[in-house]
DNA sequence: ACAACATATGTTTAAGTGTTCATATGTATA
DNA sequence: TATACATATGAACACTTAAACATATGTTGT
């Protein structure tokens, strides 16, 4: 890429293409490996449904059982067992069982804060 | 759904039935509206793609042109402007032009924040 | 064991979406 | 203005997925 010498254009040549390499290869060895980012990319794409999204800040401060759920967001029964699942086993949300009904609450605080950073940055 | 009148139950139906409706209907009045939680889905929308979050990641504390993503993550250019766009309209990422090359960088410190709390969520 | 209720799961279908290829727009230099 | 480079955009296709319906599993009380 670079013509000739030009020593007296090194400064500026760090700024641009070889410069340039050097960040993106810097960069490339900061970067999480491809499979911890997939997984990140699949933990969002859980809170990526407003369906999902309903039925978690409905849990944001109670937890709540399967028909609770579906009566509150006029949901069919079925769905709202379908969306716990996916959100169980992204571990969203954490379950007890007590008779005939499951209650369901938000697993831990990394689920609040995410929901809330998230909101934040809707509301701006 | 109170068969006769059994007052000395009473206590146990606000556990039960009474008392769920009236938690149910606690909960409807602090959900926020439909178009916030909507938007907040289609927030986290954005964060659930791979190859998007690759590309916030990239960013994380750099600025970097589109070639660089495209090379950093051996994606074709056409891929990484149309995610670029994506990313755009979110808010999600700001950018400069220079020259001939475009430099993104995440928009705020919200969006460093909810892939840091994503982050601690899959690395448990 | 049986009936009634609560939840879970399997399957199908319609709608949404990321990638690719081709092409257009924008920018700098000769 | 013509050329090369950087980025953006349009369209088609393959793939994913949420919802609906039917049905299965699990629990309680009779």
């Amino acid at each position: 890429m670079a013509t000739g010498r030009g020593d007296e254009l090194k400064s500026i040549q760090d700024e641009t293409s070889k410069g340039r390499e050097d960040i993106v290869e810097k960069i490339f060895g900061q970067q999480p490996d491809d499979e911890i980012l997939y997984d990140l990319a699949e933990l969002f794409k859980v809170f990526g449904d407003s369906t999902r999204i309903k039925i978690l800040y409905s849990m944001f401060e109670n937890e709540l059982c399967v028909n609770d759920i579906a009566k509150l967001l006029n949901l069919s029964q079925s769905s709202v067992s379908h969306q716990l699942r996916i959100l169980k086993s992204s571990k969203l949300v954490k379950f007890r069982r007590d008779g005939k009904s499951v209650y369901y609450s938000l697993d831990d605080e990394h689920v609040r804060a995410i929901i809330s950073m998230g909101m934040e940055h809707v509301e701006e």
